[in-house]
Parts: C-alpha cells; structure tokens; sequence
DNA sequence: ATGACGGAGCGTCTCCGA
C-alpha cells in the first residue's frame, strides 16, 4: 500500500498538478492538507474519475484538509474531539477516517506566526488535543498514523540554516517537546529519503529562488505507530512535485507500506 | 534547468503562510 502526504496550498488552484501527481504516483491514499476550500466546493468529481473517494473537511478560505482513498474510506471524523478554538473560531484542521484497515489522520497544525502571537499559544494547545487523540485511538488492531503539515522542524538539520530562525517558531523547545509528547504517546517518525540533496526538506517558500537553492524545511511528517512504521518498506519526498508551472510549495511525503 | 511569492475574497487591497 501507498500513502502518502501533501500540503497542496489550495485544491482549487492545484488541482491540474494534483490530478497529474495521482496518475503519476498512484497512492492509495493521499493526505491532504491547506484545501482552502468548503466540503461544498471541493472537486470530488475529478478526483472520482481517477477511482479516488474523498472525505474533507474544509470551512472556507483558510485551512481545510481531506483524505482520498481508492481502498475505502469508513468511520470519518471531522475535527479532534478536544479541538480548541482560536478566538472563538474552530478552524478545519483534522480529518480522521480508516482506509483500507488503516486508521489515519490527515493535519494541518496551526502555523502559530511567533512566539509571542495567541497564534502560538493556539498551536500548542491544538498538539494538546492531538495528542489525547492519538492516545484514544491507538488500539491493539489497527496499523494508524498522522500525516500532515506539522509546522515544526523536529530537530535543527531539519532546516536549511538554523541560524536564521533565532526566536521564530517552528524550531522552538515547546513546538519541539509537543512532537516528543506524541512520540511518547506511541508514535515514530517516518523518515523519508531526499531525491536529492541531503536532507528531506518537504517545503521551501516561493520567494528569493528558495527551492533551486534548496533552503527548505522537514515539517511534513508521517508519525505512525509500531503497526504502522513495521510495515514501512520505504519512504521519500516527491520534490518533482515541486517544480514546473504552478505549483504548491510543499512537496508530497510518500510512504510504501507492505501490510 | 528547479528560477526571483502566491492564494482567496464583496477584492484594484488585505490577510495569511513559515
């Protein structure tokens, strides 16, 4: 089985390079995160074409995540049951659903813009009840694991220069501790293969010719329990999806499981 | 070539992203 992960900056705007990539790499699954879209404009019909059902979650312009699967998708949850609010709106950042026996998650962590924001204070308590969600679900049955867009570089090589982000988050103890949490939950990180270059970096900015000079970040993760990460066979970032016309500025995270 | 930010929305600018 093939699942894999993909901050797509939109479904509206990517989906010629989403359709493209399904063709392309055939997952049996696709994680997807930043739709930007509602359930009621999401293109279930192009994806249904290519033999993908979709469960989503989206409430507007910001956030939105879903999960396709051509092997089934049964039990959804729309959001974490202990999701906090950020002043006063719940944004769409999780979507659960079981596909093909596999229990997953599909995440779009808050960004948490710095340090001193109530954004940040947000983020961590949203990897609060992402934890006791984790620490719920995990049974004696089903491989599981969260995929997504975690917004937090795990450790300093996972940035093109630490340097440069003194004070910013992504890279800070409490973001990075929350991560530890979840791995004392029951979970490990899926490490994939860079296609190139030394470090699986999975987003690099638009701007100032980031990508070709390769100044990315490791922040879309695959944690997966003892099942799940057993039966990894490989992984790698898809950092193809990163060039050419129009694209998202996260690449897809693909992991290859033999369950 | 991988190439100099892009997406959404009552919108000709602002917010957001990491």
């Amino acid at each position: 089985m093939r699942i894999a992960t993909w901050n797509v900056n939109s479904i509206g705007a990517r989906l010629p390079r989403v359709l493209e990539w399904l063709e392309h790499a055939r997952p049996d699954v696709l994680c997807l995160q930043e739709t930007k879209c509602t359930d009621e404009s999401f293109p279930h019909a192009q994806f249904a074409e290519l033999g993908y059902e979709a469960a989503v979650y989206g409430l507007g312009r910001w956030n939105g995540v879903g999960v396709l699967s051509r092997v089934g998708i049964e039990d959804v949850t729309r959001g974490l049951p202990t999701e906090p609010a950020f002043e006063g709106e719940t944004d769409a950042r999780a979507v659960g659903a079981t596909c093909g026996g596999i229990r997953l998650w599909s995440v779009y962590v808050p960004n948490g813009r710095e340090p001193a924001h109530p954004h940040y204070e947000y983020k961590l308590r949203w990897l609060d009840a992402l934890r006791e969600t984790v620490t719920t679900e995990l049974d004696e049955v089903r491989p599981f694991a969260v995929l997504g867009d975690f917004n937090i570089a795990p450790t300093d090589a996972d940035v093109w220069d630490i340097s440069l982000f003194a004070d910013s988050t992504h890279v800070t103890d409490p973001e990075r501790k929350a991560l530890a949490l979840l791995r004392d939950a029951g979970l490990a990180d899926v490490f994939p293969r860079p296609l190139k270059h030394e470090h699986p970096y999975t987003y690099w900015d638009y701007r100032q010719l980031a990508f070709p000079k390769n100044r990315g970040m490791r922040i879309d993760l695959v944690y997966g329990d003892s099942r799940f990460t057993g039966a990894v066979t490989d992984a790698y970032v898809d950092r193809e999806a990163r060039k050419g016309k129009g694209p998202s500025d996260h690449a897809p995270v693909v992991v290859d499981l033999d369950v």
